[in-house]
DNA sequence: TAGATTGTTAATCGATTAACAATC
DNA sequence: TAGATTGTTAATCGATTAACAATC
């Protein structure tokens, strides 16, 4: 595994999935090249950041001619490590772990759904969109079984950090939060939270403020 | 409405719900008072982020006293504008439309969810957990009859992007994104993206550097 | 009153933007 | 070669932390 030199700031992170987004569509418009000029407008950042940014992770352009689009798609697939299969399962198989668990998408960029979990007995042994849904009990071993990397957790919060302390002594890298809570975890797991009842309150207050009379 | 003297940066705005959050336990537990010190403890931030963030919007706290958990509650639900009835309609009845409008928790603070939209006409006119499906030429009016804010779009790209185009010349003042794209909006329309894929690939990025030798 | 803790100013740190020499 | 555009250093801006006088 090859050693970084500087500490990538959260900051960054936060943006690179999103170049990688339009880099995709730039390749699936056959885009060979572009300059952090036009990324820049484009996506509507400064290009300075574009180049900022990348330069964390080596030189990826060219001197007088920019980036080679397809590339620099590939580099940063790499850099966001989805250059491989990353196996997951879904604790919780309420309306949102069978919606993750329907979500072609995902799949797409490399993360294979292996399993979804549930305490219900009236679920377990059914299967949803070609996903089994597997009782509590086979939890620990099923991720070590199928080498397991990433849980998403779909359950009521008191459940979630339960699952986070179960999750703990097991081989799980990261887990993906979905319940209402901050979870207490090693520092060798990574917690990756999706708080959607915070975003709406987020979406709540700028409505607020862009109507009210800030300055 | 009031006049706002400073810009709030929207690093303050992202906070704000997870005290909000903190403080609500805090109430169930009973819990009258707190300081900037122990509540800095309870989240894993500065007292001094605290004091920072809260004296943005006014002056909550007493010297030698701390903050009234429940006055504190209040007012930052007053500031995130969850004091009032927000009314919302979920487009898109897939699995995460219909995840969403199962979710109890949203009508708990206020974001009442009137509607769900779909073209598909198979949908149409059924229900789920009590809303009903309406087609797509519904939407306009439905908009205009309930004073509908917020548009929780749960559709592929290319719908979100064409559904974007038609909510802006309607009463919506907020979308709550969780399509795979941006949205060009006029600036009067707020939009928060939920985007899970780029949530995902940051949680591989981090378990990737979490095990690497990152320094 | 004495102790605790805020509100706020000042200092520091980090992230973003600007500028430009290097180079394709 | 000349023009374009990067990679990178320096300047600016903004956010976080520290410090402390004000005050409950």
């Amino acid at each position: 595994m090859e050693t970084q030199e500087k500490k990538i700031s959260q900051a960054i992170i936060q943006r690179l999935p999103r170049y990688y987004r339009y880099l995709g569509e730039l390749l699936s418009a056959d885009v060979d090249r572009i300059s952090s000029g036009d990324f820049s407008k484009l996506m509507g950042v400064t290009a300075s950041q574009i180049r900022q940014d990348l330069n964390n992770f080596g030189g990826f352009g060219q001197q007088g001619y920019g980036y080679n689009v397809k590339n620099l798609y590939e580099e940063i697939g790499r850099i966001l490590g989805i250059d491989r299969v990353h196996n997951v399962i879904i604790i919780g198989a309420g309306n949102f772990g069978r919606a993750l668990a329907g979500y072609s998408d995902f799949e797409k960029r490399g993360f294979s759904i292996k399993a979804l979990f549930d305490k219900d007995e009236q679920k377990v042994g059914k299967t949803f969109g070609g996903i089994q849904i597997l009782p509590m009990d086979r939890l620990r071993s099923f991720i070590e079984e199928n080498q397991i990397e990433i849980a998403a957790l779909t359950v009521p919060k008191h459940s979630a950090i339960e699952l986070a302390d179960i999750l703990k002594d097991t081989g799980i890298k990261g887990i993906w939060n979905f319940a209402h809570t901050d979870l207490d975890v090693p520092d060798s797991i990574v917690v990756e939270n999706v708080h959607l009842s915070e975003s709406i309150m987020r979406l709540s207050y700028n409505i607020k403020s862009r109507n009210g009379s800030v300055k």
